[in-house]
DNA sequence: TTCGGTAGTTCAGAAAATACGAACATATGA
DNA sequence: TCATATGTTCGTATTTTCTGAACTACCGAA
């Protein structure tokens, strides 16, 4: 098991930032780690349960986020702590993130 | 030859969006057809010209920002006439356009 | 009205990215 | 030590993207 890999903030890309979040799970898990502060665990998450998401696939969508720099992920004993690096990428990109979620939020009102 | 297909405005997806634009070549081609006003013709960019992308690739790039609902094209006589379709996709998802484009310009000039 | 050039599209095969089952790794608690 | 839980990796199938070649549509000149 290879150690788990961040970028450093300056090293985050704009464009694998959008590849990340057009993907409607990522943007989901990305979302719902925004609104909970606390780490989660990858299994944790409400839009990864309501859709039935194969481990090998919802561990490749982890990664993504993760190489993306969007998130951070450590391992806690036999599950993973994710976090938002919200706060870092918002001070490189401001606006970016918000953006995104809010186009997200209101795109899922209007289907509500 | 089929007939162009735009989505309605309502019809617009955040993901298309972010998948449209998480290329640089369709990005840039997009960041440029923004800070122009006027319709240009496909091969008319110079983020086109800059790098040599063969023109069945171009078309589709082209295809894509049009299905993502990011720009609108009409045939006028030999070419293409593409615009924005900034102002309705910003009323729809306020703030995205802008904040990834800016991610972009920030980005540029650090490798300047 | 035909010919030549220009701008872009479509098609088909190659190449790259993604999805996911099965096997594996790692930590925990009994 | 063993059973269980969380997640990773590998291999292959599927999907998406790229691009050269052929094609379409339009224009202007002869």
């Amino acid at each position: 098991m290879r150690p788990l890999t961040h970028p450093s903030i300056e090293n985050v890309r704009v464009e694998a930032i959008l590849h990340a979040l057009s993907d409607p799970v990522r943007a989901a898990i990305y979302a719902e780690m925004q609104s909970d502060g606390c780490p989660q665990s990858c299994s944790s998450f409400a839009s990864v349960r309501a859709r039935e998401i194969p481990k090998s696939t919802l561990s490749q969508h982890f990664r993504v986020l993760r190489e993306a720099g969007l998130i951070h992920s450590e391992r806690q004993g036999v599950e993973m702590r994710n976090t938002s690096r919200y706060a870092e990428v918002e001070q490189r990109f401001p606006g970016l993130i918000c953006g995104i979620l809010n186009a997200y939020r209101q795109q899922a009102d209007e289907n509500a």
